[in-house]
DNA sequence: CGACGCGTTGAATGTTGTCAACATCAGTGG
DNA sequence: CCACTGATGTTGACAACATTCAACGCGTCG
């Protein structure tokens, strides 16, 4: 990862994250660095687009957390996945695509419109990078609704907010900032916030982990890891690049 | 849709579900009549392809079902999505990219290598909206294991296989020829066979299916539609092409 | 025939949801 | 400064949903 240029890879997570998922040059570098100068902010809870919408461009996130949100016509709510500073919002569709879901602000949030990859081969293979994690974490999601328990549930989506926030710099050593409220956790998870509740007091009687106030630790990740079974497919991903 | 060509989109359901999803032009079309007249068969239950090899070239399937699986540690297993006619087998990868889960045929399997979309403006349309639908069915997924019970999770399923046998002409009518056993479907809908099992049997009384041998039918797809709140993502997509 | 895969059934158990109440805290306006 | 409000977290009792285990029927195939 080449810091020859004068871009500030370690104050923008974003940056930082892509720069991680494979080597930028330095034309590339630059060019995000410009798009993120026309930042824009969203408050939290807001629509940052609607299901059903027109996608001419992608957004990347700087900073904040969104979500893909489905609801269902009874109000049931489904969280399809986060999207954390470094993620897209609309990278896989191809321009004029309807957009397959609503993504909504969990946090006031700033993002950029992402820059064309057209002429910058190291953005292509960015992109391509990032749009394959995005994958994998859906279908990491599809087996942790279907066949982990509550625990299991918990504790998997933590290491992966984790990992993901990792390549970000925006976890370390277990710890890292978890905006959410046990609600919306359940709704990630497929389950009650009453029983996201209960579950979350096991884990911290355990000793598994922390969390207070917005602030989450987990003791050890890799032993946390190893016991839930967590797939290798990202770290193969991200070491690829 | 244009007929016009010599190709045979009737006899054939991948080319069918590929001319439905967009208008082919004649060349189009006929580099995929050629590529299908290049076709390998995989034994049922075969591995088409295993997690973490590097795929170059997506796979086109011509008959038979496949599916995206992953296994867990102590035996667990997940059928992510299904592969049916006309879907492709890596095809959201780039050139390189590691495979994000093993792929399994679930029934002996035609399959051919997919055309290159460089040079075909309506291949290329086709293969995107392929990604789009499929990206939507994962989605679609992630709700019903998150948010429905087996009743629910059921019926969804097999109305969106329906949805997606009918783009290939493969389901008339809520008819249509299902190749699974109960317990696949369970490691499908997140359930144990034998709950899988129960649920069928209620459904079959309250008239909704019935299901005899490899035939299922949906006694009206519109309605149950309805009563289980399916979106209607796919069809907007399908619409807009 | 026997072995095997698949579907079916019953009874007991375990996991998760529901409902309702209360605790805590931050913010708001009187 | 306090009372009030609303959002979030916590708890208990109970019901609903789903799994487990074990058994049996039925057909196919060697």
């Amino acid at each position: 990862m080449s810091v020859a240029h004068a871009v500030a890879t370690d104050s923008n997570p974003a940056l930082k994250r892509l720069a991680a998922l494979t080597d930028l040059d330095a034309e590339a570098a630059s060019a995000l660095d410009a798009a993120a100068r026309r930042s824009r902010t969203i408050r939290a809870r807001r629509e940052v687009i609607a299901e059903g919408a027109i996608c001419d461009e992608a957004l990347l996130i700087l900073a904040g957390w969104a979500a893909r949100v489905r609801v269902l016509e009874d109000g049931r709510r489904q969280i399809l996945d986060f999207l954390l500073p470094g993620d897209f919002v609309g990278l896989g569709e191809h321009r004029g695509a309807l957009v397959t879901s609503a993504v909504t602000a969990m946090t006031d949030l700033q993002v950029c419109v992402a820059p064309s990859a057209d002429d910058h081969p190291s953005l292509h293979r960015a992109y391509a990078i990032s749009r394959a994690l995005s994958e994998v974490d859906l279908l990491a999601q599809i087996t942790r609704l279907g066949r982990l328990n509550a625990h299991e549930r918990i504790a998997d989506l933590l290491l992966e907010l984790h990992e993901r926030l990792e390549l970000a710099g925006l976890a370390v050593d277990g710890r890292f900032n978890l905006p959410l409220t046990q609600e919306l956790l359940a709704d990630a998870l497929g389950l009650t916030s009453v029983h996201v509740n209960r579950t979350l007091q096991t884990l911290r009687r355990d000793g598994t982990l922390s969390w207070k106030g917005r602030e989450i630790i987990l003791s050890n990740p890799r032993a946390l890891s190893r016991s839930v079974g967590r797939g290798s497919v990202r770290a193969a991903i991200t070491k690829q690049a």
